[in-house]
DNA sequence: CAGCTCCATGATCATTGGCA
DNA sequence: GCAGTGCTCGCATGGAGCTG
DNA sequence: GAGCACTGC
């Protein structure tokens, strides 16, 4: 091509007659079109009224008017027509005529073949011109290429091609891609060689499919094609036009730029290009003086006139990567350059997504209107439109909720059919219990139980998880289900994250079962606490308790799955959780049931919202505990700048001159516990020394000694110490009446749930109740997430927001992501969530082995694999 | 605090008129 | 595989905001 | 000048 340019252009101009400016230029046009879609959209305002335009342009061109009011005639009446098989049809007829001049100057009477779709035109238009002009037989025109399967597996590029005027490559099958797979690494890929390759590497991309699944994350949209005249300040657009003058100039911080005036029948319009010495001489080869550009770029202002700031630009005469399209943003790496991502996408794009198998069966996807995969993958990277990129995303959306469902959905059908000890529960054990609570159950704690004692008296394992928000009472909703199992002869077994709310939840059910065997409940139930700290003869006593059958319930740590602990007839398992256990661990302790399995309840304080909750716990029954037990009061949330903190420490002062008490929290560190506990000592000496020296403060974090955190929290919960300085910890479950002020350092660092468990430390008692925030920096997303629960009090709403604001991964912090990854889907997409579970379900039903749909049962098994590897080898 | 990525920023010539 | 050829593409820098 | 494809050994 580019040697037919130049023979062109040392030509004689008379003997170069035949390819007119003005049907050049509606051939770029309607090739636009055809690219775009065949919507009317490459000139504005529609073919229709650019055919005015151009038959004037004919006119200045020398062209037959008879000839060219009948080009304009098509061009009308292709935009009245509304269909796109009519569109195209009619615009192939179009191109095809606007051609045959051309030919027939040559003198090589032409009838012409089937007219092309979309692009293949262009291919096919340059290179039978280059042939014409350069006197060459016409080349065959075999089947026309196409965008979209490019099935020819041709060997090596035939020897011919050199001959062949043109060295450009037209599309599709890439040698070098041919009989690939998908999981072949990327540097097969034309355009990636080692050091992208490497580059990529970093983000994650190893292979073709990674690559085709490696998303935009944003796309600029230069869909819109303006003439100079038109173009108004801060659009993105594309313009094609002829360079008139370039300038270039250095400046006194030795930067060059260079200035290209670009024009075209309208106007004139000037862009520059913040270039340096090394570059400038291409960049002004590039950009020689008659040449015809497409430029495409963010129209801005210099000086009080329009301008673009190093636009891209592309020659007018190739094909168009950026030029009249919505074109894709990826994320980048150092070294990694964006065109060349995008052109190395484009080119995928053109192979790849036709040999992506279906996975999705065909009822699922027609049922939902969903596009096919190839369809989507090819949209979503270069979308005609952003409506088109919106079906795209949907499609690949649900297929990460669909997978994520299968899964998930087998896995409870698995431990559904697991056969467990039926426990079936007296009624009037059951009243008599809860006639024995010191206070009244709410209804969602009764309706819970309900849940719970039903599928205790199944042959099949209870799976259920039970969310409450901070203090909705889910321990007595456990400690009343332990009972019950106890009533039956039934050993339970309730695994806590730490020590410390090990022993809480031991203190609490103790209690509980003493008012029980007071009041003559039940027969005595003997309770034991086994964590890493209890003494080794203890534990032997533990040990033998459980295997023997005298201790009917243990509470305790990751102890508990330890492999010394053997149970006579372990029936329930509660396991208590702040997302800390995964999959593996519930599994293990499951196991510790024998042949059968145990009941198994997984309690969780923090709201999580539908659509995490159904995927990370998607295969466990769901209960919620969403009333509130009376006489809570909201607790009130200030949120204070660094330079306030004074403020909240007087006030934090004066609630324990009141005689209260108050936590605060020290800032996140991620890096480690020693450091952060070296953190939180330091803030503690400079709080004692500093700001609060009268009062008696004490010191909580991770790296000290059980002891030393049992005596740390006795002296608090007891009165002895005023102000508790503490790191994280202390957000499980800690319960101190009196504590009614918690100042949260470093807030911003955070999460949402995390924070709304820290306030649910105080407001516990009878006094109302304060949480303090303090921000260390301020930026406007950690802004929105304060201000939030500063508004709200309600939990699972700051869950959602929360989700909504950071994404998934984020969720629960960095520590512990079994959260699944999600590329495209977005808290907005519920209906998807929805339609992916029934579906799912629907589909598990009829086969429930996946052996029907080998495709999805190897995206679930991946799935697993995926997920044991971030999240639950913990 | 460090490392990364993204994003905004950068700048003048020619003409004219008044003055030495 | 490795060297040689020809091809395309290409700004620099600091601050901002985010993650580990 | 860097990266890459392609060629020829």
């Amino acid at each position: 091509m580019r040697i037919t340019r130049c023979a062109l252009r040392n030509e004689q101009p008379a003997l170069r007659a035949m390819p007119n400016p003005a049907t050049e230029k509606l051939l770029k046009i309607l090739r636009l079109e055809a690219q775009t879609g065949y919507r009317d959209k490459a000139v504005t305002r529609g073919l229709q009224s650019f055919a005015a335009a151009w038959l004037a342009d004919a006119a200045r061109n020398d062209i037959d008017p008879a000839w060219a009011e009948t080009i304009a005639q098509e061009m009308r009446n292709y935009s009245a027509s509304a269909d796109e098989a009519h569109r195209r049809a009619a615009l192939d007829a179009l191109m095809t005529r606007l051609r045959s001049p051309v030919l027939r100057s040559s003198t090589q009477a032409h009838a012409k073949g089937t007219p092309s779709p979309r692009e293949g035109a262009m291919m096919f238009a340059t290179e039978n011109q280059a042939a014409a002009d350069s006197e060459m037989p016409p080349v065959e025109i075999a089947p026309v290429v196409t965008t979209a399967p490019p099935r020819r597996t041709e060997p090596p590029r035939p020897p011919e091609h050199l001959a062949q005027p043109s060295r450009r490559e037209p599309r599709a099958p890439r040698p070098r891609e041919a009989g690939l797979g998908l999981d072949a690494p990327v540097t097969k890929v034309v355009g990636i060689g080692d050091f992208n390759a490497q580059k990529l590497a970093r983000l994650g991309v190893h292979t073709i499919r990674d690559l085709l699944y490696y998303f935009p994350t944003r796309y600029d949209d230069y869909s819109a094609m303006k003439t100079i005249n038109q173009l108004f300040y801060g659009e993105q657009v594309t313009l094609i036009g002829r360079i008139a003058s370039v300038r270039k100039h250095r400046t006194r911080s030795n930067l060059i730029i260079v200035r290209a005036v670009i024009e075209d029948k309208s106007g004139a319009i000037e862009c520059s290009w913040f270039t340096s010495e090394r570059y400038v001489d291409h960049l002004m080869k590039q950009l020689s003086v008659g040449r015809e550009i497409v430029i495409s770029g963010k129209v801005t202002e210099y000086l009080g006139r329009l301008t673009f700031q190093n636009p891209t630009y592309e020659p007018a005469e190739r094909e168009w990567i950026t030029g009249g399209s919505i074109v894709p943003v990826y994320r980048l790496t150092e070294g990694l350059q964006p065109l060349l991502l995008r052109r190395v996408m484009k080119r995928m794009v053109e192979y790849w997504p036709s040999r992506v198998p279906e996975h999705l069966p065909e009822e699922v996807r027609s049922e939902l209107g969903l596009v096919s995969i190839a369809e989507a993958l090819r949209e979503i990277h270069f979308p005609r439109s952003m409506k088109s990129q919106e079906h795209a995303r949907r499609r690949l959306a649900f297929d990460e909720l669909f997978t994520i469902q299968l899964a998930v959905l087998r896995q409870r059908q698995i431990w559904r059919q697991a056969p467990a000890p039926p426990l079936r529960v007296d009624p009037a054990v059951r009243d008599r219990l809860i006639a024995a609570l010191p206070y009244q159950l709410t209804g969602a704690q009764q309706r819970a139980l309900q849940a719970i004692i039903k599928d205790l008296g199944q042959p099949n394992a209870m799976h259920r998880l039970l969310q409450g928000d901070v203090g909705s009472g889910k321990t007595v909703v456990a400690a009343l289900s332990m009972a019950l199992a106890a009533s039956l002869g039934a050993q339970s077994a309730m695994m806590a994250p730490t020590e410390i709310l090990a022993e809480q939840h031991y203190k609490t059910i103790q209690r509980l079962f003493d008012g029980f065997a007071e009041r003559e409940a039940t027969a005595p139930i003997t309770l034991a606490l086994l964590t890493g700290s209890t003494k080794p003869t203890e534990k032997r006593a533990i040990y033998d308790g459980l295997a023997n059958g005298s201790i009917h319930v243990v509470i305790g740590t990751h102890a508990l799955i330890q492999e010394t602990v053997s149970f006579q007839n372990l029936g329930l398992v509660v396991i208590d959780e702040q997302h800390r256990f995964g999959v593996l661990q519930r599994a293990a302790l499951r196991q510790k049931g024998g042949a059968l399995n145990p009941h198994t309840l997984v309690m969780t304080a923090t709201p999580i919202p539908r659509t995490l909750a159904l995927t990370l716990y998607g295969d466990l029954d769901n209960t919620v505990l969403d009333e509130m037990p009376p006489g809570r009061q909201p607790i009130e949330t200030h949120w204070f700048p660094p330079a306030e903190r004074e403020r909240a420490y007087r006030f934090v002062q004066h609630q324990v001159e009141q005689g209260r008490q108050a936590f605060i929290i020290c800032p996140l560190v991620e890096e480690s516990d020693k450091i952060e506990a070296k953190a939180a000592v330091e803030e503690y000496e400079r709080l004692q020394r500093e700001v609060f020296p009268t009062l008696k403060l004490g010191l909580l974090h991770g790296k000290m000694k059980p002891a030393e955190k049992e005596q740390a929290m006795r002296a608090f919960a007891g009165g002895e110490t005023h102000i508790l300085v503490s790191t994280s910890v202390v957000e499980v479950g800690i319960d101190v009446p009196n504590a009614t002020v918690i100042l949260i350092e470093g807030a911003n660092r955070f999460g949402l749930a995390q924070l709304h468990q820290f306030r649910g430390r105080v407001g516990r008692g009878e006094h109302k109740s304060y949480c303090l925030l303090i921000a260390d920096t301020s930026s406007a997303i950690s802004d929105q997430r304060l201000q939030a629960i500063v508004n709200t009090q309600d939990g699972f709403k700051l869950a959602e927001i929360d989700l909504e604001i950071r994404g998934p991964g984020e969720f629960f912090g960095t520590r512990q992501s079994g959260a699944p990854e999600f590329k495209l889907v977005s808290v907005s997409d519920r209906d998807l969530l929805d339609a992916a579970r029934a579906q799912a379900e629907k589909l598990l039903d009829h086969d429930p082995e996946l052996t029907q749909h080998p495709l999805l049962a190897e995206k679930v098994s991946e799935f697993w694999k995926h997920r044991e590897a971030v999240g639950d080898a913990s």
